[in-house]
Order: C-alpha cells, then structure tokens, then sequence
DNA sequence: GCAAGGATCTAA
DNA sequence: TAGATCCTTGCC
C-alpha cells in the first residue's frame, strides 16, 4: 500500500497532462443510477481550476443518498428550498451545511426530479496542496481531504456552488486508469442514524486518506467495476 | 467524550 | 415561535 500511495501523490508531476486531457467525465455518467455512480466516482480525479491554480484529487471516499424513499437522504421529506439542486438533473453540486459549521459537497445524478446524490467524503490530494494546507491549518497531507467537512474546506466550497455544473471549464471530474491498482471496499454511511446498515458507502480498501473509525468494521471488499 | 454552531423543519 | 434535528470536526 505504501508503495501504491507513493505513487498517487507522484500524480503532482503529471497533473498537467491530466488536466489538458480531454478525458473528461460527461453528462451521460451523472444519469446513471446513483449507487452505481458513487461506486464508479471511485478512482476519478475531482479538478477545480481557480484564476490559473489547479485543485485536484483522486475521489477516494463516497457515499450514496438516494431518492425519497431513503430514510437518510434529504430529499426523504421531498423537495425544499434548502435541498432543491438534488432534484436538478444530474451533474451539478449540492452544498449544504451540517451544524453550523462545516459544508458538504455532493455530486447530483439521475434525471430531473428524482433527488438523489452522491456525498463526497474524502479525496487524496495531487495539486493545489499548497492553499489546502493553507486552508486546513495543517500540513499533514492525509488530513487535508479526509472527511467531508474537510475536503469542502480545502477545495473552498460553499454556498456559492450549489447547483454548480461538473461539466464547466473551471469545475469538472476527469476519468484515470486507476482502477486495476487498488480494491474497492463498501459499508454502511457514516454519521446516520437511520438506515446505517444498507452498504451505500465505497472506499479504497484500505487507504489511508478514508474518515471514519469505525468504517472498516462491517466493510467488504466488492469487486471494481 | 462532547461542545461548537446555524439553517431548516415540525408541532403547537 | 420554540425545540429538535442534522450526511462533522477538533479539542478537552
């Protein structure tokens, strides 16, 4: 695993050509049914480009919030004010804010008015490492995306882009040929009380850059896609 | 282990 | 309009 983390982080040297690529995610891959995306989300290259610094990072972390039939989800008690972009088409970005404090960064899918989403939970940073750890008040690279409330700091995202599109010039996914390298675990959500044992949540088997103590416990290894 | 902290929803 | 809830974090 070390050998393999190594590596991820040496994707810095490369990220230009990564975000010159053309490999873009498109709008097609958001309308997929939503467990299906936040398991594929695994392994992508979340980019936001501001003024001329690149942000970027392999989605390491996701968890799956589905339509008003899950218990957890916001969309449960149907569309409001607050939780409207999850009823947008799918391939914007959802904010919303949990205790006062912290923001979370969801990833919208599925067609128009069924309100289901993808939470981002962690991320293992390969560019703009510098203003993260700016942002985070901690240089300790394996921190600075870890958790969602974290990765939404590190990458500034707030209220100002909620229902903003991932297939814009400045905000967008890319896909890699990552997948053969590592083995996707999955698990019941985090922080939940209701429902917490449906398996909605995917992660790298373990890696390091993953929140959640007790998320190994009940986690099983599943074939990559 | 638990407080910080605020928007939103529900019950009256 | 008061009170509970909430997909968390970092400090005690």
């Amino acid at each position: 695993m070390k050998k393999l983390i190594k590596q991820w982080l040496n994707l810095e040297l490369t990220v230009e050509a990564l975000i010159s690529s053309s490999d873009k995610v498109n709008k097609e891959f958001f309308l997929n049914p939503t467990l299906e995306v936040a398991h594929s989300l695994i392994g992508k290259i979340f980019v936001k480009i501001e003024n001329n610094t690149v942000l970027a990072g392999i989605i390491s972390e996701t968890e799956a919030y589905l339509d008003s039939n899950d218990r957890a989800s916001h969309s449960y008690r149907g569309i409001s004010r607050k939780n409207d972009a999850m009823f947008y088409e799918g391939g914007v970005l959802y904010i919303y804010k949990i205790f006062g404090i912290h923001y979370c960064a969801n990833i919208v899918t599925e067609p128009a008015g069924i309100g289901c989403a993808v939470l981002l939970r962690s991320l293992i940073p390969i560019s703009g490492i510098n203003i993260m750890q700016r942002r985070r008040r901690t240089t300790d690279i394996y921190n600075l995306c870890r958790g969602p409330g974290n990765l939404a700091k590190a990458f500034s995202l707030d209220y100002t882009y909620n229902k903003n599109s991932l297939l814009s010039d400045n905000l967008y996914l890319l896909n890699t040929e990552l997948d053969n390298q590592y083995f996707i675990a999955n698990s019941g959500r985090i922080g939940i009380s209701k429902d917490d044992h449906l398996p909605y949540r995917f992660f790298i088997y373990e890696c390091p850059f993953i929140s959640g103590k007790k998320s190994i416990k009940n986690a099983q290894k599943i074939l990559n896609s």
